[in-house]
DNA sequence: CTCTTGTGGATTGTTGACAATATACCTACC
DNA sequence: GGTAGGTATATTGTCAACAATCCACAAGAG
């Protein structure tokens, strides 16, 4: 999948493509040492860009290299992964505020649009799986750019997405989660469209750390063993 | 310099220093193209370690590289430079926090300690640069560390610092702004050994936010120009 | 005179072979 | 039988040559 912007796709950046995908759907379990031939063979290039991918992805923290010893996919222990969500909460609370101070009314209107096709998807399929992953992603990958922040931006989308969707399909949603998360992104898309980046940042803190908590149970009630 | 954690120190972890410091130091300005045989040549080493190197730093958002046409060391602009310190302050805001619920004794009474030399050094060779750059690094290196938050601690010490230290070079002193630095830092530590997380956020996003007010300053009245 | 287009050169991307090192196993000793 | 040491192997780190691609300059057309 040749991205638009860079005409020209590399062979280094097709196999950190690879790896991340494979890292993320679980495909590259966490904690198993794995082989650089191994990687070859499987994804069908050479040592050259993929020793560069791996130094990429290590420098991400997706997986830690020790020399001559092999690599292996980090494991995030269930604290480490509690401790991601409090970083996103103070980063996105940032992001939705400054969303609500930059985006554009037809960006929001999208906004808009996109929770609209999330409600449809639940009440239709039930779908709480795929609004959980990737409507989730979607609502929290719009506020990022929107924010105009780059570096922001960038640390948000490069570096904890990918660590925690590492672990999303694994969390078992509970009952009514879908339509109360729905409900809080509707209210902080209200508050952006109003341009109070206060209310935002504040309801967005709030939404994140209802998330952390309902981690933090499952934790505790032994549902998410890591 | 060998890290003591890793035994054994490979050639693209030397080549990622060299670079990484030649680029946080100025000698590689912002802004031009530099060619793949010009660094192998100036650091002595072949191009292996030097590419996978290159990779690393681009994923850290330190150089951009068009495929084909070269690797060229990021131009930050003055608006992102701000950028950079909101982020800091809702990060660094949530380390203090962290430190303060989670430092131990020790680490506290070391960090006063720290504050005590750093304040010799100020009186005694009216230190502002000193203090500014490696003091305030060492501050604040302390308080990551000591959220045992390890994620956190790895995106401010690995990606943002870099960035800051940039340009941190070039941001004149203004006269009474060390002594004031100190004292924010003070009450931060006093928060901090009296285990008042709340505070100790609240202090520290004051404490940048007056550093992102004295650059927006500079940068108003053209003293600082990127 | 300006814009477009083609070619040459230089630089990057990629490959396969060589050297260095950590892990595992086996042997010997306690 | 258990542990320590040494060696062998397999894996990683490194290197130098080859191929692909972009940039600059120049020449020609409008």
């Amino acid at each position: 999948m040749p991205d638009i912007t860079s005409q020209t796709y590399t062979r280094a950046d097709e196999a950190f493509d690879c790896l991340q995908t494979a890292i993320v759907k679980g495909d590259l379990a966490p904690g198993d040492k794995i082989g650089e031939l191994d990687l070859c063979s499987r994804f069908e290039l050479t040592r050259g860009p993929l020793r560069e991918a791996l130094g990429r992805l290590e420098s991400r923290g997706l997986l830690v290299r020790r020399p001559h010893a092999g690599v292996k996919v980090v494991a995030v222990s269930a604290s480490e992964l509690v401790e991601l969500y409090r970083i996103r909460e103070v980063m996105e609370g940032l992001a939705a505020r400054q969303a609500a101070e930059r985006m554009t009314d037809q960006e929001i209107a999208d906004l808009q649009a996109t929770l609209d096709s999330h409600e449809a998807m639940i009440d239709e399929a039930r779908g709480q799986a795929y609004y959980q992953a990737e409507g989730d992603y979607d609502f929290h990958h719009r506020i990022a750019t929107g924010s105009r922040n780059t570096k922001l931006a960038q640390m948000l989308l490069g570096d904890l997405y990918y660590m925690v969707r590492m672990y999303r399909y694994r969390l078992s949603t509970s009952a009514g989660r879908p339509h109360r998360a729905l409900g809080e992104h509707r209210r902080i898309v209200e508050a952006i469209a109003q341009r109070d980046g206060e209310l935002a940042e504040f309801l967005m803190k709030r939404h994140i750390n209802a998330a952390r908590k309902n981690i933090e149970k499952q934790i505790q009630e032994g549902i998410l063993t890591i």
